[in-house]
RNA sequence: CGCGGGAUGGGGCAGCCCGGUAGCUCGUCAGGCGCAUAACCUGACGGUCGUAGGUUCAAAUCCUACUCCCGCAA
């Protein structure tokens, strides 16, 4: 089919792969105009945009769709479908009409859990046992539309935000190019009222651990913030980072080190039920990210000592 | 020119401010102890100190340029 290709992120990559492999006709890619980012603050092109230009395809980042012009532009095309995935602009209506078939939607969540901006980083700090993939047909409505297909898949224990991103960006990629060889065999069916949730963008105030919070609720929020924009806490005036993390036993003064050699740290008070969590990955300000063994040689943390929270 | 940290034997770090050819730790190898071990003891291998210049009798240490990595911020 002729495709119009519509995704910003790292996520949407593997699908843009994929429409390609599975032989499909890529009118043109739509993304996020370049911004200033990164170190230097230069502008910079979005993953996508990278991806399409080594592929030689045409690619637009328009600001908005609201111009005519621009949804003139986008309707002479004259594809069969538009395939959007993370592309971060709301289409106007006029722009969901466009292609013959309309425009398909990957979202990254068991709808109508979910709908919004960071559905992965959600579930997992929501502490959900699932989650998984749905291709619905677009509507003006946030991610309110009929899904066609979807696919779910167990969250791991131990999981972080970047393991099932990575495995949803797949798993999103292959569902997609079934959905499309099937597109005429499948039924739309409407999102249930029931268990509407939305996936709010992530805050960066969210990112420094509070360890009076309960062990699960520091854990989540460990596994669910990695790596980005990646929880936080302040050592001696560096800023380390918790990449990855598991449940403990133990019990102490929220933000106690119970155990220097499998950096165990006591979270939160007899309130919420004490715990602890084990850190399984870090990172220091100018390093890279180290497992915890591998941390602890360059930056000890002695059994008793007393981490910090937000004040 | 957005702010800042870093590049030292295979991994992780110290040394650099107060120049004199490098130290710790983990790992690796050999041997020892031992029922045994990720434990302990002894020894060994292993580094053009990111690259290119400069200053100097002498530079990992001071100066300049460059490359790469990372935190913040976006």
């Amino acid at each position: 089919m002729r495709i119009i290709f519509m995704g910003t992120p790292e996520f949407s990559v593997p699908v843009l792969d994929a429409l390609v492999a599975a032989g499909h006709e890529i009118a043109a890619v739509y993304c996020q105009p370049p911004r200033p980012a990164g170190r230097g603050k230069k502008d910079r092109p979005t993953p996508v945009h990278a991806r399409a230009v080594e592929l030689g395809f045409e690619v637009r980042h328009p600001i908005s769709l609201k111009a005519a012009a621009e949804q003139e532009a986008f309707a002479a095309l004259q594809a069969d479908i538009a395939v959007v995935v993370a592309y971060g602009l709301i289409l106007p209506q006029a722009v969901l009409d466009a292609p013959k078939r309309g425009c398909l939607n990957i979202h990254a969540s068991l709808l109508p859990r979910w709908r919004g901006a960071a559905p992965i980083h959600r579930a997992i700090m929501a502490g959900d046992a699932e989650t998984g993939i749905c291709i619905m047909q677009m509507e003006a409505g946030l991610d309110t539309g009929p899904v066609l297909l979807r696919e779910g898949t167990p969250i791991g224990d131990e999981e972080t935000t970047d393991q099932l991103h990575d495995r949803l960006s797949e798993m999103g990629a292959s569902l997609i190019v079934t959905a499309l060889r099937h597109l005429d065999g499948l039924t739309p069916e409407a999102q249930p009222i029931e268990g509407v949730t939305y996936a709010a963008k992530i805050d960066k105030g969210e990112a420094e651990i509070d360890w009076s919070q309960s062990a699960v609720e520091v854990d989540r929020k460990i596994r669910g913030l990695s790596p980005f924009p990646g929880a936080w806490v302040s050592i001696d005036g560096q800023r380390v980072k918790l990449l990855a993390s598991k449940l403990a036993t133990g019990a102490g003064t929220a933000g106690e080190v119970l155990d220097g050699d499998s950096l165990t740290v006591a979270c939160g008070t007899e309130a919420c039920g004490n715990g602890a969590v084990e850190l399984l990955r870090l990172q220091r300000a100018g390093k890279g990210a180290q497992d915890r063994e591998v941390f602890r040689r360059g930056f000890p943390l002695e059994t008793g000592r007393q981490l910090t929270s937000p004040q």
